[in-house]
DNA sequence: GCAATCGTCAACCAGATGGTTGAATAAGCT
DNA sequence: AGCTTATTCAACCATCTGGTTGACGATTGC
């Protein structure tokens, strides 16, 4: 029914998820250990990593009692086929990354629990 | 108070606002006639132009009673180097936009008043 | 067995979103 | 001036979203 682009986009739009992505960028991570530097409830994550894993944008496996969360960068690659139509963009600009994820998280995050 | 990329993503993750765009790639267009090929009402076309503006996504100048909009793609290259971050994404494919379009244009629209 | 931990589910709430219709504003045409 | 075209505004509606809280099933460890 509705277009992969649209879950992808919309899961993109919303800067705890943003941030999530970012953070899984580093290792995979338990459910609660990426709830733990946000001041929101671990439901609302919880619904949160649902919405990512629904868009493709992580894989979760459950192993004992813990669920582990999965970077899946794959499904970003038809997004950016998608907006790189739109204009000659630069190639692959990590310093330009870093910088981002460094306003995100001096921005993105409540002031309370920023971790260092 | 919002991260720009929420508007960026929140604007894109609409399939009727990416249909807009599109068209705009080709040509500078007139509210009404982004309108003719939809279904919906031309006032809502109106306010997905208000969104993808207010993203920066478009500009819109009036001359005359008409309004014309107008694409800007520097919006999206943010959202692009947001993404290139996650990986190493093939350089600009401009033939997969082109199926993209394709695509969309066979999908995206309601089965009625499809452009041939 | 029992308590603690991990994570989701269910119900609920406030606010945003995408759509409609009808009236209103603005600019051109004759 | 008066009709027509272009676009938005206002009110309304249904649905989605992101958040909460409390209960619940599942797993681990003592």
């Amino acid at each position: 029914m509705t277009h992969p682009l649209d879950t992808t986009f919309a899961a993109l739009a919303d800067p705890t998820r943003r941030m999530i992505l970012s953070m899984l960028l580093e290792d995979d991570m338990a459910v609660t250990d990426v709830a733990a530097p946000f001041s929101t409830s671990l439901a609302a994550i919880s619904k949160h990593l649902q919405v990512l894993a629904d868009a493709g944008l992580i894989s979760q496996e459950k192993r004992g009692r813990v669920k582990w969360c999965k970077l899946e960068p794959d499904a970003l690659r038809a997004a950016s086929v998608w907006m790189q139509g739109f204009g000659q963009f630069e190639p692959v600009d990590l310093d330009a990354f870093e910088r981002f994820l460094a306003s995100d998280l001096a921005n993105d995050l409540d002031d309370t629990d920023v971790p260092a």
